[in-house]
DNA sequence: GTCTATACGTCGATAGAC
DNA sequence: GTCTATCGACGTATAGAC
């Protein structure tokens, strides 16, 4: 029921809009300010720097939150589902925005973090058979590819392909890891 | 047989360098010129921008050439073992310091065409059963993502495990895409 | 035609006055 | 706490010397 923001979260709400919107470099500590309506030294002031103000307003857990949950059986295909599913837009560009500003070894470090946390974490002790954590790693791979495709570069035959057979294909390449690898 | 540079080329084997040493943003016009030997102006005289220069220096077809060759049997396994195989270090700098600089819109259209002429474009006609180009680019974001953790966030495990093991259990899932799929 | 010298405007960040 | 003034470094442009 707050009617007036703390300057703090007027300019963190402004940053993560602008830094969506233009990306890291395209948004200048002054626009921040601009928007916000405060100084711009406050800004500095408030966060430290344009790169932790970027780090703290930025978050991937937040939308990504659950993929993993469900029974193994056909997980592959929920869980490109649940990517490209409704609200995918708010996920992409979050993910967007942190691949776009990975020039910054601390961006880089809390990407590495996010999957860990979100996809790798959960699924390791769940995977069946042998190298389950290896497993987990490359659908954690496979998910920032298809990211990649999607929200980075936009591809335009993913972006507008349907996304019940986007989700039932891929989702087939994430199953052959999910399930125990077969020797040959 | 050249013993003397030109100007111009000093500059893109500069600039090629440091790109690749340090990032886009972390790499100044001005050391680009240092490191060349020459003025800042004429950096920027010869390539119009830091940004031209970046794009004309980097090039990612070179370095990933021939990997879709061979037999489509077992063409998953072949393909993650040509990625990460001998010479990784040049293939891997060179798309991480793309992808640092996906800030840039030009970078990242040239990183989707870059994908698109060196896996898109050779699978597509290529794989048998329905979807062909569909499942030829989510093999591409396939590729991306496992480039991604092993050259941009560097995971610990997968930049260490067993190459051989990666590429088995990797190849098998984008094998999952080469091979037609099988409907339930 | 190259190259040098210099300068402009903007950036992130800091110091110190209210 | 907030603003003013300012710093050094950046990308870029241009005028003019070889």
């Amino acid at each position: 029921m707050t009617v007036t923001l703390t300057t703090r979260e007027a300019i963190a709400r402004a940053a993560g809009q602008l830094f969506e919107q233009h990306g890291y470099t395209g948004t200048s500590v002054r626009a921040v300010a601009a928007e916000a309506g405060v100084d711009p030294a406050l800004v500095i002031r408030h966060f430290g720097s344009k790169e932790k103000l970027f780090l703290d307003t930025m978050d991937l857990q937040g939308h990504f939150g659950g993929a993993t949950l469900g029974p193994l059986d056909e997980l592959g295909e929920r869980l490109v589902a649940t990517l490209i599913g409704p609200g995918r837009d708010v996920r992409f560009s979050a993910y967007r925005a942190m691949v776009r500003a990975s020039d910054s070894e601390l961006v880089r470090a809390r990407l590495l973090d996010a999957l860990e946390e979100m996809f790798v974490g959960p699924l390791t002790p769940r995977l069946p058979g042998p190298d389950a954590e290896l497993r987990a790693r490359l659908i954690g791979a496979q998910v920032a590819g298809l990211l990649d495709q999607m929200s980075l570069v936009e591809d335009p035959v993913l972006v507008s392909v349907d996304p019940a057979l986007l989700a039932r294909t891929y989702g087939a390449a994430i199953q052959a890891l999910v399930d125990p690898p077969s020797h040959a």
